[in-house]
RNA sequence: GGAGUUGGCCAAGACAAUCGCCGCUAGGUUGCGUUUACGUAACUUAGGGGAGGAAAGUCCGGGCUCCAUAGGGCAGAGUGCCAGGUAACGCCUGGGCGGCGUGAGCCGACGACUAGUGCAACAGAGAGCAAACCGCCGAUGGCCUUUAUUUUCGCAAGAGAAUAGAGGAUCAGGUAAGGGUGAAAGGGUGCGGUAAGAGCGCACCGCGCAACUGGUAACAGUUUGCGGCACGGUAAACUCCACUCGGAGCAAGACCAAAUAGGGAUCCAUGGGGCGGCCCGCCUCGGGUCCGGGUAGGUUGCUUGAGGCUAUGGGCGACUAUAGUCCUAGACGAAUGAUUGUCCACGACAGAACCCGGCUUAACGGCCAACUCCACAC
């Protein structure tokens, strides 16, 4: 079994999924061009959601780029958010960034999210 | 060698390692169906493939799908030199005409305002069956000055009249050659002509119409005849003429189909409740099975196509015929990526979404071929 792996099972497939989430996320991390929202799933893996809209890039490019970071960086971190819906939207300004600031700004986020997240979870 | 024109090709810079993503092919294990074969689902191993010349804008044209449709006309929209190519086009090729460039070449909505209607600011004297501001002329008819002759009145000085001539540029008038205005002022040059001028006349050039010749045609012609000769511009102004066009789009369309609610058929119970004094009857409530519609969701449409490459034949060419050969992304909250190292010319614009043919727009470069101009050398 591959630990690094990034496949279906862990990807939000349908708007039901993506509404989920949104209607009131209990877990989120915040940051000026970023916003993460967590919620329990009743799963042993996390699932990821990205979302990036044509206001924050204009470019087709430039959003394949912010989601395949995403999508690496969550792929590398993931054991520490097992039992989570996650959903990262970008906000204005992330198109300014470089691979290097997104990935360590990303890096950071989850490692903030993944601490709230054991909290929740041994609170609830 | 420098400058340039045209056509074609390449382009996430290349290679390696590690970790990943999406299809495909072949095999293995397990479960299920099953007569072994085989089929199917999950897991797994190996191999191989995985964005563009514009994938973009969505501006045209077609295929495909569903809906509509007897035939014809109107309206509306589009196209607009000619011929050809094509599935088709607003595209491409060749040709014509006009313009630009020393040239290779490039650019052009390029049908019709001698059918009709309309429009033209400002300037200007005048702008649509033209016009006289300056200037020129003032022949013709007046006016003024003056000379000569004749004549009338008067004693005379002188005054008047007629005729002829000269002058004035004064009035009427003539004049579109020149100046000036304008985007545009009603052919050009020369000679004659005239008062001055003017196609007023003539020659040449140009123009219009017709014929002839060449060309499929647009059109062309050192050709012939006729006409002194304007018919101005504008149709991305209405309009006229010729030709083309049904609508919606893969969220098209086809198939499978849970849960919940509701519909129909049938069986069970022949029961509870209501109307009623009771029976019949009517209404309502329950459980099981089946059926069709249909939502979430899934499958399909989905990549082999007006396809690419090569050869030969036809054609100036766009293109086309025949033969051989190749299979080259198919996702769907949406794959084609990340990190590290080495090297170099230090990497532009930019991401498939049913599929093709174009156009337009964006952009760092590299390579090849043909041609042009300039300079130099042999």
């Amino acid at each position: 079994m591959n630990q690094y792996s990034y496949s279906r099972e862990l990807r939000l497939l349908t708007p039901a999924d993506f509404q989920n989430v949104f209607n009131s996320p209990p877990v989120k991390a915040v940051s000026t061009q970023l916003t993460m929202l967590a919620k329990p799933n009743d799963r042993n893996y996390p699932r990821l959601g990205t979302t990036v809209s044509k206001k924050v890039a204009k470019k087709a490019v430039d959003r394949n780029r912010i989601k395949r970071i995403m999508r690496e960086t969550f792929r590398l971190q993931q054991h520490k958010l097992s039992g989570f819906d996650i959903i990262v939207i970008a906000k204005p300004g992330v198109n300014d960034l470089d691979n290097q600031a997104l990935s360590d700004l990303l890096n950071y986020l989850w490692r903030k999210l993944s601490k709230r997240c054991t909290q929740y979870s041994s609170e609830s």
